[in-house]
RNA sequence: GCGGUCGUGGCGAAGGGGUUAACGCACCGGAUUGUGGCUCCGGCAUUCGUGGGUUCAAGUCCCAUCGAUCGCCCCA
C-alpha cells in the first residue's frame, strides 16, 4: 500500500458517516429548540489566539498544536478546540451588537498532535455551542440542559454530569497559593506526575489517583468562594434540580483549559476505556475581553463526537442505517439494457431512490445485488417486456409481480411506492 | 513525549525456520437457458505492512521504520 492515512486520522465510511449524519443532525435540532444558531469559522487561526484564549500553559497549546508558519510568514494553528475561534468571530463580527443574547453552536474538526488512544485522535471532531451576553447562571444550567438533552435523546445511558465552580482567576490564584502552602511540605512524598503537577497546575494534584489519603485535610477550592461565587453556583444547581437533570458536585474537577470562570462542567461515561470524559465546557466571563473584544461574559461546551460513537457502539444503541432503494432496474440484452437507462432516470425524477446494474451481470446477480440494496422493488426488463413494451415489477417483500406498460412504468413505480 | 501488544486475501483468522500459505465470512460462477433471501458444487493471496540483516532455507528469527491498538501524561 502506498499511501496510509496521517496517524490518527480516520476515514469515515459509508455504513458509519450514517451514524455521523444522524448525531449531527440531532444537534441542529436539538439546537434550533434552544435558539442556537450555526457557525463555521476556520478550521485555521493565528496561533496567538489559542496562546491568549486557550493559555500558553496549558498542555493543548503548550505541545499539541499544529503550528506552521505560513508563506506570509505568519504563525499559524489549526485549531485545538472550538471556543477561542468562535469568541474571536463574535467579537470581530461585533455580534455583541444584537440586543439579545447571542447563541452559537459549531459542528467540525479539531487537530491536536497526540498519541491515538481510545476515544482521542489527532483530528477529531467536536459539536459545541456558546452563549455570550449574560452572566445569568441560569444561563450555564441552559448549556448543561442542551448537552444533556442531547446524550439522553440520542439514547445514551449512565452520562453523568460532573459540576464545579472554579470561582475567578484572583480565587484560583489566591487558593493556588494556600495549596501549595499545604502540598509543599509532603512535596517528596508525591507521585513524580504529581510532583510535576504542582509546577504546571496544582489544583489538578487533589484528582492524582495514587496519592488520595494523602489530601484529607486539604483545602478546597468550594470552600474559597466569595459571595458571589457561591451564590451563582447556587443558582446553577438549583436550576439543574428543577429541569430534574441529575448531576453531582465534583470539587475536584478542573479543566486543561485556563479561561474558565465560575461553572466548570464535564459530561462522563464509562466502559470505553481509559477516557471516561466525552465533553465539557464551562463559563468563561474574561475571555472575550482578553480576545481583544469588548468585554462580553460567555459560557458553553464543546462534545467529542467520536467518544459519543464510541459509547453508541458500546450501549448498542441502534442508529438507522443504511437507505433502501425503492427501485432496481434489470435489464437483460443490450436493447433492453439502453430503454432501462432512461427509465431508471425518470423513476428518479419521479423521486424514488433506484439504480441498475452497469456490470453485465446475470440476472440472478443482478437479484441479489436488489436484495443487498434492500430495494423494495425490482423492474425487470428484458427481450420478451421490451418486445411487448411493458416491464415487470416484481414486489421484493412479498414476492408479487404485474406487468406494467413501459410508457407508465415510472409513475406506477412511484405511486406503488408512496402508497407503502 | 514514555511503555506494552500487534500487522497474513475485501473482512475475520490459522501457521512460531524447511519450501503447493489452513479455515470461516463476503464476493464471483454453476446446479436453476430470465427471478433474491435456503442448499450443494467450483473459483478467488506468484505472497504474509515496508526496508535491511541472519540462514543452504524466513509470514516464521534479529534490527529499523511506518501503522494499528491499549495504557501513562493530558484531554474531546
Amino acid at each position: 500500500m502506498s499511501f496510509q492515512k496521517p496517524k490518527g486520522t480516520q476515514d469515515f465510511l459509508p455504513g458509519t458517516v450514517e451514524k455521523w449524519q444522524y448525531i449531527e443532525e440531532k444537534a441542529r435540532e436539538l439546537c434550533r429548540r434552544f435558539r442556537y444558531s450555526e457557525v463555521r469559522t476556520p478550521i485555521f487561526e493565528h496561533t496567538e489566539l489559542f496562546v491568549r484564549g486557550v493559555g500558553e500553559t496549558t498542555d493543548v497549546v503548550e505541545k499539541e498544536m499544529y503550528t506552521f508558519v505560513d508563506k506570509g510568514d505568519r504563525s499559524i494553528s489549526l485549531r485545538p478546540e472550538g471556543t477561542a475561534g468562535v469568541v474571536r468571530a463574535y467579537a470581530e463580527n461585533k455580534l455583541y451588537g444584537e440586543p439579545d443574547v447571542t447563541k452559537l453552536f459549531y459542528i467540525g474538526p479539531m487537530f491536536r498532535y497526540e498519541r491515538p488512544q481510545a476515544g482521542r485522535y489527532r483530528q477529531f471532531h467536536q459539536f459545541g455551542i456558546e452563549a455570550f451576553g449574560s452572566a445569568d447562571p441560569r444561563l450555564d444550567a441552559e448549556v448543561i440542559a442542551l448537552g444533556y438533552l442531547f446524550y439522553k435523546e440520542l439514547g445514551l445511558k449512565n452520562i453523568s454530569v460532573d459540576v464545579n465552580s472554579v470561582g475567578t482567576p484572583e480565587i484560583r490564584a489566591a487558593f493556588r497559593e494556600k495549596l501549595l502552602g499545604f502540598l509543599a511540605p509532603m512535596k517528596e512524598e508525591l507521585c513524580k506526575d504529581c510532583q510535576s503537577r504542582m509546577d504546571r497546575n496544582p489544583l489538578r494534584v487533589l484528582d492524582c489517583k495514587q496519592d488520595q489519603a494523602k489530601f484529607e485535610g486539604a483545602p478546597a477550592l468550594l470552600d474559597s468562594l466569595d459571595e458571589d461565587c457561591r451564590s451563582h453556583f447556587d443558582i446553577v444547581l438549583r436550576s439543574l434540580d428543577q429541569m430534574g437533570i441529575p448531576y453531582h458536585v465534583n470539587p475536584k474537577l478542573v479543566r486543561g483549559l485556563d479561561y474558565y470562570t465560575h461553572t466548570a462542567f464535564e459530561f462522563k461515561a464509562e466502559g470505553i476505556g481509559a477516557i471516561d470524559t466525552i465533553g465539557g465546557g464551562g463559563r468563561y466571563n474574561g475571555l472575550v475581553g482578553d480576545i481583544g473584544g469588548q468585554d462580553q461574559p460567555g459560557v458553553g461546551f464543546g462534545l467529542g463526537m467520536e467518544r459519543l460513537v464510541l459509547i453508541l457502539e458500546h450501549q448498542k444503541v441502534d442508529i438507522p442505517d443504511r437507505q433502501q432503494l425503492d427501485v432496481y432496474v434489470i435489464a437483460l440484452g443490450e436493447a433492453a439494457e439502453q430503454e432501462a437507462a432512461s427509465l431508471l432516470y425518470r423513476l428518479r425524477e419521479q423521486g424514488l431512490a433506484a439504480d441498475k446494474d452497469y456490470q453485465e451481470r446475470k440476472m440472478k446477480a443482478q437479484m441479489k445485488s436488489a436484495d443487498r440494496f434492500r430495494s423494495r422493488f425490482v423492474a425487470i426488463l428484458g427481450e420478451d417486456e421490451l418486445a411487448k413494451g411493458e416491464i415487470i415489477l416484481k414486489n421484493m417483500a412479498d414476492g408479487s409481480q404485474q406487468s406494467i406498460p413501459l410508457a407508465e412504468a415510472a409513475e406506477t413505480a412511484a405511486r406503488l411506492c408512496k402508497q407503502g
